[in-house]
DNA sequence: CGTTGGATTGGCT
DNA sequence: GCCAATCCAACGC
């Protein structure tokens, strides 16, 4: 199957919360076949340096080291003690911005993906930061990884998804900065993962001291 | 140094 | 709906 070009590195040198809607229907691939999988994009999040939420808000740490790097890139982190989570590094180089990448509609490898998730429900492969992340093999091996010129996973063009279809929410288990609404799915996609963002009611003051 | 809690998930009440 | 799993970054002392 063809998805088009791969994205050039200035798709991804602009602003977190630009590049995050455009990347809804876009085609992340990874592996050649026997282990080849592939998903199309429906849910993303943004996360620029000034905002509270976002691992960068503190500065540089050995952490989140790839986000301050140059656009393009995967930044990969491990949290719960259990989990990898995956980004695309947005911006400029000493920026530390990224788009997480929330939820896939598996298009390859279905196989592969039931294999590692231990799970064949196609709407659960890819629905979740952590769910994609195990489905595709991602780990810290892949923290730094180059999407326009590597060849360990490839983002492709795909059909980006109409303005129209793309709804906008608050983050998924971020009470901080609930005003800024930087998650981004396709609307009605029955793909995307069942994280419920957090309610006004749910504020916490951001601001520090 | 010790404590706390997180960009989550799956299993159980 | 609730909670454990299980690591580690951030922060307070």
């Amino acid at each position: 199957m063809r998805y088009g070009r791969r994205l050039p590195r200035s798709f991804f040198e602009r602003p977190a919360t630009l590049v995050a809607p455009d990347l809804l229907g876009r085609v992340l691939a990874r592996g050649r076949s026997p282990e080849r999988v592939v998903g199309r994009i429906v849910e993303v999040e943004a996360y620029m340096e000034d905002d509270p939420a976002s691992h960068s808000f503190r500065g540089r740490t050995a952490r989140n080291e790839t986000m301050f790097g140059p656009a393009g890139h995967l930044y990969v982190y491990f949290t719960y003690g259990m989990h990898f989570c995956s980004n695309v590094v947005t911006g400029s180089v000493g920026e530390g911005s990224a788009v997480l990448l929330r939820a896939l509609e598996p298009l390859e490898g279905l196989e592969r993906m039931a294999l590692r998730r231990g799970a064949a429900d196609p709407r659960r492969l890819c629905a979740g930061p952590a769910r994609l992340a195990e489905a595709f093999g991602i780990t810290r091996d892949l923290n730094g990884a180059d999407l326009v010129r590597g060849d360990e996973i490839l983002l492709f063009a795909g059909e980006p998804t109409p303005r129209a279809r793309v709804e906008r929410t608050p983050r998924v288990g971020v009470r901080l900065a609930i005003d800024r609404r930087w998650r981004f799915l396709v609307r009605g996609d029955p793909f995307v993962s069942q994280g419920r963002p957090a309610r006004p009611d749910e504020v916490r003051d951001s601001r520090r001291s």
